[in-house]
DNA sequence: CTGAATCCGACTTGATACTG
DNA sequence: CAGTATCAAGTCGGATTCAG
């Protein structure tokens, strides 16, 4: 494939200039880099996709495996992931209802890029908390 | 190290799992992913990290750069990054006061992450308007 | 069990005006 | 030029309650 490789400086500046194309450009959907960002940004997306990293996974379940999110958070963020096709959601007419969430492929194919990104936040977050340190020491 | 190959699959598992820990901890700077994620879903971050990719700007090129960004978020972002540690800023005491905001190596380095992730939106984006369209289309 | 609906507080963003 | 201060509006997220 020609994407860009994660490391490759040269490709990231490529990259990174497209979107400064953007800029101005109010309606929805104009830019799918925003787009994307914004979801990736929101609270429990990340954890939900973790959660369903291993396999499908009931509501409750997933409910459990995230942690502490609210029936609405988790119910409105695993809408939003279905609407944009990364999760899938199938009913099971059983006695007790049960709904079961997967990965799509092209959902468990965001997980790389994601990951690159996780992975750059461990490596450097005491580099962070240093310059936070300073700036805050500074100007506290 | 030992650090996941942005582009392998296995070990981005192994980075995704990792935030599951992470659940249920709520005092801040207890997960740098958070963390980092939080930074990056903002709204003006990524323009602005791709406005100074070229090279030092003052405030008024960058806010020209960003496009309709309104001087209090352009600060307010500005100062988030700084404190960060991924921009520098030096004041020039000219006539009328100039500020310059450019880069540092840690910012920089954030850069080819970034890239690969809005190298994965642009490459999926139309997928992603196929399955809201069709989303919409069944539910609308 | 899986959600939908509602209420409400907290945080985010923008517009505007003012300062050094 | 480079901000700061203030206010208004919108959004996000949680708790609670109700329904299929």
């Amino acid at each position: 494939m020609t994407r860009a490789q994660p490391g490759n400086h040269d490709d990231s500046h490529a990259v990174l200039q497209r979107i400064a194309g953007y800029r101005g450009a109010p309606p929805p959907g104009a830019c799918p880099v925003r787009d994307v960002l914004d979801r990736v940004g929101q609270k429990w997306t990340l954890l939900i996709l973790a959660g369903l990293e291993t396999g499908p996974a009931r509501f409750s379940a997933l409910q459990r495996a995230v942690g502490d999110i609210s029936k609405r958070m988790l119910t409105q963020t695993l809408r939003q992931l279905e609407r944009d096709g990364l999760i899938s959601r199938e009913v099971f007419p059983t006695k007790p209802p049960s709904v079961e969430y997967a990965l799509t492929p092209l959902g468990r194919s965001a997980l790389a890029p994601i990951a690159a990104l996780m992975d750059w936040a461990e490596t450097h977050h005491d580099r962070i908390r240093d310059a936070r340190a300073a700036y805050d020491a500074a100007e506290g």
